[in-house]
DNA sequence: CACTTCTTTCACAACTTCGTGAAGCGAGTA
DNA sequence: TACTCGCTTCACGAAGTTGTGAAAGAAGTG
């Protein structure tokens, strides 16, 4: 029997497969995505290396392949209870806008090699100029970014409080 | 000797393969990657079959998958010369902007599944909660996205003036 | 200083992905 | 209808990923 409260075992486990199913497709690799999926249905966004493993049916080994790639990436941070040996492994804030636009590097590094190739075609040609706008096309993304993520947070706050007055 | 109009092939090269590797590490599969980066490159943005697998140095076979890739995700059109048996490929206009944010159809899968997961949670839990916000968020994004293609348009008018005016 | 408990490392096997060569196919010529 | 040219399909081999079990490592505890 299932009271009201308890959740629905079968309907979560459903979902983290298949939202962690989507985000592999994203470019995520798999193990780490079913960890985000599976992290994200928690209450306290905590899981123990122990639990990921449990519920994901996966070894030590992968939870530990996969849990340094997530902190690596910085989406979600390991913790320790004092006096214990497991690690616990909480969600970040913002994981979301950081994992899908935070793309800094890689922006930095377009930059760089576009203007080596405007250099190489010489701006005064039209390929020279398709790769002088595509640079700046970059560049305004990369600036559109930035102020989006302000806009975010300024929506969430009224969206939560909508939602509150439900 | 190459004279002043002349192109520097083997800098032009460099920059193909460079900006196909970048490319290629954003989840772009290989060979569509360097076609791409090959067709930014050429004054009238149009490449033959042939063309590519020369300067490539791939095989016909390649060449058909990759641009069956590109022109499936609506990147480079296919056109022919009427009395020509040979395929001419083009990049299409806004191609940065597609390739990087149009993520239409993945958006509508990621509300959907989180739809469910809401559900499978409950929306009064801690955790239905976060997967709400999260739902929220991807909208919010769908949202912005939309409306930057058209911010793009602004900024590159401006920007092509400024150029102009060098 | 053993013992327990949990995590990490390592070599390997399973699975995918990817590009090639060879053969096939379609469309335009003669 | 036979010929040619160019694109596509297919089976295969090479290369790269990914998760596993086994063993080692690290950190509390008696």
């Amino acid at each position: 029997m299932t009271s009201a409260t308890e959740r629905d075992t079968q309907a979560v486990s459903q979902f983290v497969e298949r939202f962690g199913g989507i985000l592999a497709d994203t470019g995520v690799p798999r193990m780490p995505a079913r960890i985000l999926a599976a992290l994200l249905t928690t209450d306290s966004g905590r899981l123990t290396a122990a639990e990921i493993a449990d519920l994901l049916q996966i070894s030590p080994a992968a939870v530990s392949g996969a849990v340094r790639y997530l902190t690596t990436v910085q989406i979600v941070s390991r913790e320790r209870e004092p006096g214990s040996r497991r690690d616990v492994y909480r969600m970040r804030d913002n994981v979301w806008f950081e994992a899908t636009f935070r793309k800094d590097q890689m922006l930095v590094m377009i930059d760089e090699v576009l203007t080596e190739g405007v250099e190489a075609l010489g701006a005064d040609t039209d390929a020279g100029l398709r790769l002088d706008e595509t640079r700046e096309f970059f560049r305004f993304a990369h600036g559109e970014l930035g102020s989006m993520l302000d806009r975010w947070r300024v929506h969430r706050e009224k969206w939560m409080e909508e939602r509150q007055g439900d």
